[in-house]
DNA sequence: AGAAAGTTGTGACTTTTGTCACAACAGTCA
DNA sequence: TGACTGTTGTGACAAAAGTCACAACTTTCT
């Protein structure tokens, strides 16, 4: 019953899936509960079962986002984690209520990763896809203005069309202050892109 | 008398070695060849035997560091390549005359990672280090004033006290334009931090 | 030596982003 | 209902970064 894939992976040996079941704990967490704290030594990996997790890394007063963590998907820094000892330089919160989180003791993961080949793949595919995945966060930093960052932030989280957030919340996502975002949503919303409501902005 | 380990990772396996013996083949580059270019697919990989590449991601009119691979370093972007077929995304050039490549084609790289624990744990030690290394970039990126990433910059790259490029040099790395980096370095100078000399840079 | 190419310095200006202060409004809860 | 908390808007200003234009200097090559 416990699952049988992970992120499209899908774990075919009887061993393994024996494993999982005898060594993997179940957590469930509510919103704003940290997963992970940052300096904390990592001694699990973390998968999300169910609910969001917001991965980000902070500064004296700003925030920004690494990931968030959907269903069935893990966070890269612990899997990093359970190949050499050391400490989160991120912290993870949970983002909704009834967030459940399937935790399996570093040892395992790395014993695994050469022992059972659907495990090897689950591994190599996480990092490829982050590592991918933050090289482009990395030069739209580098290289886009933050107008352009927002409204591309805002289109990738639409869910029909809208974005049920606070311009404070987006301001820790992209790395600013609030004032900065209150403003590009206006000038945005002047050009017709946007149109903004209370703690939503629904997209043209 | 090829390499018996790769990056702090000894090869133990000697059939490992001579399946390296038989398929991967060595290069020689100037000073100035392209390595790997923009969205062109990946086929080999390529682990640097000597010199030193610079692997960058360009804009329009910008450019942006990724990483310097050294004597015996590897690009993660063409490890992760090699787990599924894709193009790159950045470009590498040699940086010195005489940069020799150790060139594996991808097919070999995928299967070696379940047959030899060695090249096992060569893969996942790149990209750990690889990822760890690129948070922290990232981070620096979004809450460092360019002031602070240029001199942090300067220190690193030091030998012996001693940074020996031009100010455009530094721009395209930093991802900004020669005029900010001129005007930096003088206001660094002031404040007796560095000296400047022609293509050249001391750190006091 | 002298031309050409590359390097550095800098003033004047614009755009982008950040900071501070304060007002108005919405939603929640006793 | 009224206090409280969180959200949004905005003016005024400061700081950081980018752009343009041009001068002067170094190095390289013939």
């Amino acid at each position: 019953m416990l699952e049988t894939f992970i992120k499209g992976i899908r774990i075919t040996e009887e061993g393994l899936k024996e494993e999982l079941h005898k060594n993997a704990t179940i957590t469930t967490h509510n919103k704003g509960d940290f997963i992970i704290k940052n300096n904390q030594y990592i001694k699990v990996l973390k998968i999300v079962l169910e609910g969001k997790v917001r991965v980000y890394q902070e500064n004296e007063d700003r925030e920004i986002l690494i990931y968030y963590l959907n269903t069935m998907e893990t966070c890269t820094l612990s899997l990093s984690a359970c190949f050499e000892d050391c400490k989160s330089t991120v912290n993870a919160i949970a983002e909704e209520d009834c967030t459940i989180i399937l935790n399996i003791p570093v040892r395992f993961v790395r014993d695994w990763n050469f022992k059972y080949k659907s495990w090897n793949r689950f591994t190599i595919n996480i990092f490829r896809e982050s590592y991918l995945y933050l090289i482009d966060q990395y030069s739209n930093l580098a290289f886009q203005p933050l107008k352009d960052r927002l409204f591309d932030y805002l289109v990738s989280k639409a869910l029909s069309g809208v974005v049920k957030k606070s311009h404070q919340e987006l301001a820790k996502e992209l790395g600013t202050t609030r004032e900065v975002i209150s403003r590009l949503l206006k000038t945005l919303e002047k050009n017709k892109k946007i149109h903004l409501g209370q703690k939503q902005i629904e997209i043209v």
